[in-house]
DNA sequence: CTAGAATTAAAACGAACGTTTGAATTATAT
DNA sequence: ATATAATTCAAACGTTCGTTTTAATTCTAG
């Protein structure tokens, strides 16, 4: 055998346990998934997951790394390119929401074999039970959250901070929603798109997107302890502007 | 003993079962958490779990009747109040809103012991990779999901109703967000609320309620292949009035 | 070609899992 | 009080889990 064939053999170990591990925590969840299954179903053997990964934890940071680091890269990448063109004025919410939304949503659907699959895991990583996940999660995400919280902030300057930040965790709920189940969306209607799941995904982020901003966009809550001036209201119109 | 300590004895042993499992299954997962550690919790012998429910899968279905029974029949009520109410004519979007998401978090707000705990449970739920536990979910929500559905639908007749399936969708998975995770909300911030955790509670369902009907009532989509003659922007304004 | 490193393979480890068993205990009712 | 039912208890069932071990095999480099 050449030499591409040895490096392509001992990538294809890796790659298959990483691919046949995405499915099965997509499908099944982290603690619902053995090792045993995701090595046969990579067609590798048992002890080569531990091999090459160390631990079943490992394993699925290793999982969600791969696909997170493109994804965050470009959020990057498409905010610094947005800001550059806007020259120092704030961004629009929607192009910001665009930015970070739909960059999820347009990977996943270039990529032609895993994308959706991982859609679906990451929808479900949020909620994971398993402390080391959302550990995980929190610092792979730290960097880009904070930028993306501060574009916003400059976006919305007479929306109070605590607003933005919560509104902005209801859109992850409503997008992780949107992606994770489409098993979760037959609690909500039982009658099927005429169009196939093919319409479902290309429709999907142009639907999101106007939820979420106009979901961002909304009057400001009155609370019922707070003291209601006058100023109470320009501050919901400040919001909706 | 007393005939009360008796049947006190019988009831305890059950419902300490189901607070136990109800707080485990919160904190860990269903596939997280194992019925050692639910009948250690309780206080209760590992073998009273599968003598008063039979399984484990049957503890969990019972753990979330217990609750969803009431937030269902509150929600059913409420409806028919408003309905009653109104005469005849479809009731305003936030008021259909209100009786479904309200009720859940008001409920969730009274119960002393277990209501707070139930919400983050019931919002992991939604996303939990075991079949058996969404396939129940489907069952007990049949009736009220089509019920509010159909007042959606009344209320919003000049929005499709694929849109107002998908909105309801988006609104269960912000809900479900803004419930299920104090952790997740970690995730996009790190400063810490002054007033505690308290004021958080206090305040969320008017900033839930704010950015769910801006997501409700927020301009339909244009879709990249679809026709676009002017009636098209009479739907939006139809949306968003 | 050959020594050494990297990878794969089969087998086993102890621990934890859901569930069942059968006896001991407690409550109910005549 | 006594028979019957309901409940609790300690112990064990067989299975599956993540991980480790040790040997065989394959690749890499001099």
């Amino acid at each position: 055998m050449n030499k591409q064939t040895n490096e392509q053999s001992l990538k294809d170990t890796r790659e298959r346990i990483l691919d046949a591990a995405e499915q099965l925590f997509m499908k099944y969840g982290y603690d619902g998934t053995s090792m045993r299954v995701v090595t046969n179903e990579a067609g590798v053997n048992l002890a080569a997951a531990n091999y090459h990964f160390g631990s079943k934890e490992s394993l699925m940071q290793a999982v969600l790394r791969r696909r997170l680091e493109v994804i965050n890269q470009e959020r990057l990448r498409l905010l610094d390119e947005a800001e550059a063109n806007a020259g120092g004025k704030p961004l629009k919410p929607s192009v910001i929401i665009d930015c970070y939304f739909g960059t999820l949503l347009r990977i996943a659907a270039d990529q032609k074999a895993g994308g959706e699959t991982f859609l679906r895991l990451l929808g479900r990583t949020f909620t994971e039970p398993s402390d080391f996940i959302r550990a995980f999660m929190s610092t792979e995400y730290a960097d880009v959250l904070e930028r993306y919280k501060q574009a916003l902030f400059r976006s919305l300057p007479d929306v109070p901070k605590a607003e933005i930040v919560w509104r902005f965790h209801f859109m992850l709920g409503a997008t992780s929603y949107a992606i994770a189940g489409t098993d979760a969306l037959h609690l909500v209607t039982d009658w099927q798109f005429d169009e196939g799941s093919a319409e479902q995904d290309k429709n999907l982020l142009p639907r999101l997107m106007s939820f979420l901003i106009g979901g961002l966009r909304a009057p400001l809550p009155q609370f019922e302890n707070e003291a209601e001036p006058t100023a109470g209201k320009s501050a919901n119109k400040d919001a909706a502007a």
